[in-house]
DNA sequence: GTAGGGTTAG
């Protein structure tokens, strides 16, 4: 509430003064008649209002609510201001958390006649539900009443199903068009990108007739997410140099995963200045997270380091906290992920499970297990919040690394059934193996087998274990149990 | 005075 105050001051004061005189103003609401400049006045202000603070829930509730007090429904005229008040709402429903509002408000006025608007509008909404089966219901509605052949339509079903994972529908409403512009090629180019079919994008981006910054960018997202980053920054590059086509501020969200993963320092510096350049590192706390995290990935720990501290406090969020205490913890540096996290707890900064599972990642390599024990302690008790099975795989290494294996079996023991994972025991099993405890190597082996009995690998490790040891007769024993049931591992090879 | 696309931390 106090946020909503903060931000649009304007609209709460309008919406006081509307409720306010409760009595009077909506009283003399329901008994404006219809079509006089007052309810026209109105009407735009609602609009004017949405238009300001789509994003805002309770701005949008506000609006509705009035709509509806207002009596606007029951007057006979000026359909087309309330058609726009309507529509406009539909937007700001479809956009939110909410989408399925909007699918109520279409229901509960089906008795105007909607125009093209309304049905994009819906159809976003479908997008953000991911609920393909309204999808459909509107496919057959717009054809209904008409609107099927229109272009602005025609790519909101693209987009709808392409963001539902329908690409054959996709497919099909793309290939019937009689007409495309940009943003329907945009829509499917980056549809087929987003669920892997790239090769099918890439021949669409190819063939497009005018490609913009979204369309190079939906591509070069598309080959970062399939992790081909050579293939992104090549891209990038080709865009940028040889095309001349600036790269926008989501370009750049697009590229950092691609060069944080060929850990290509001089391009991070690059596309630093760049953005720099262009005002984004000052505008976009994503594109300064995004560096923080790329330099860290790049193995220079100072530029993140640095860049965090050059950012104003205002400007940190939670995930500018937990990328620098997860930079610090792939560096080793325990330490300073603790006073990282000691120093946004002070500035009130409210951590989440992604925050501690950086922060025990941080413990774990720094080897701090009392101070990870007590985050575990902390997360719990001071933000309630629940482990989830990354969590433990954390604790458990840090426990085993440590030599501390009673503990971390005791700890894998209590894991909930519902989310234990082989994965936890060939932690354990690793730790075993490197403290040589073939008991609990034993132990862990047969849950292992109980879990997953086609998987080689840990017949090998608990074989080795034995042979580390020097008890080859238990290792040659393990070695024939799993010739007999067929488990082979295929040894490592390397190019070089 | 309403339309469409690309978005950060494990």
């Amino acid at each position: 509430m106090l946020r909503l105050r903060r931000r649009v001051p304007h609209l709460h004061l309008i919406a006081k003064g509307l409720s306010c005189s409760c009595s009077s103003s909506l009283h003399h609401a329901t008994h404006l008649r219809p079509n006089t400049p007052q309810q026209l006045q109105l009407l735009k202000q609602l609009v004017s209002l949405l238009q300001k603070h789509s994003w805002s829930r309770q701005a949008t509730q506000q609006v509705h609510s009035h709509f509806i007090t207002s009596g606007f429904l029951h007057s006979q005229q000026s359909t087309s201001y309330i058609l726009l008040l309507v529509n406009t709402l539909l937007r700001c429903y479809s956009l939110g958390q909410f989408p399925l509002e909007a699918l109520l408000l279409y229901k509960n006025l089906n008795y105007l006649s909607f125009d093209s608007f309304t049905y994009t509008f819906l159809l976003h909404t479908c997008a953000n539900l991911h609920s393909i089966f309204s999808g459909l219901q509107l496919h057959a509605l717009v054809f209904k009443v008409g609107f099927q052949s229109q272009v602005y339509v025609q790519t909101a079903l693209v987009y709808a199903y392409a963001v539902c994972g329908s690409l054959v529908e996709a497919m099909h409403v793309f290939d019937e068009m009689p007409k495309r512009n940009t943003v329907t090629w945009n829509v499917m180019i980056s549809g087929l990108a987003k669920w892997g079919h790239l090769q099918l994008s890439r021949s669409l981006f190819d063939q497009m007739p005018t490609r913009t910054v979204v369309s190079w960018t939906a591509i070069i997202d598309g080959y970062t997410r399939m992790n081909r980053p050579d293939e992104a920054l090549s891209l990038f590059r080709r865009m940028a140099i040889y095309e001349g086509i600036k790269p926008s501020e989501i370009s750049l969200l697009a590229i950092f995963p691609a060069i944080s993963i060929v850990g290509a320092l001089k391009i991070c510096q690059s596309v630093h200045t760049y953005g720099e350049k262009r005002g984004f590192n000052i505008s976009n706390i994503r594109i300064t997270n995004s560096l923080i995290d790329s330099y860290a990935k790049c193995g220079c720990i100072k530029s993140a380091s640095r860049l965090f501290e050059d950012t104003s406090a205002q400007r940190k969020n939670l995930v500018s906290w937990t990328s620098i205490i997860s930079s610090f913890a792939m560096h080793g540096m325990g330490k300073e992920a603790m006073e990282s996290f000691e120093k946004m707890e002070e500035v009130g900064m409210k951590p989440n499970r992604v925050t501690f599972l950086s922060l025990l990642n941080a413990c774990s390599h720094g080897g701090l297990v009392e101070e990870g024990l007590k985050f575990l302690n902390k997360m719990l008790n001071s933000y309630q919040i629940v482990p989830d099975i990354k969590h433990y795989g954390c604790l458990i290494d840090m426990l085993g690394r440590a030599g501390r294996l009673e503990e971390a079996e005791k700890m894998a023991l209590g894991i909930p059934v519902e989310i234990l994972n082989v994965v936890i025991w060939r932690t354990l099993l690793g730790a075993c193996s490197f403290h040589d405890n073939v008991e609990m190597g034993e132990r862990v082996t047969s849950k292992i087998l109980e879990m997953e009995r086609e998987y080689g690998g840990d017949y090998v490790l608990m074989s080795n274990i034995f042979a580390g040891v020097g008890m080859f007769g238990d290792a040659e024993r393990l070695r024939k149990l799993m010739d007999k049931r067929n488990i082979f591992k295929v040894p490592g090879h390397s190019l070089v």
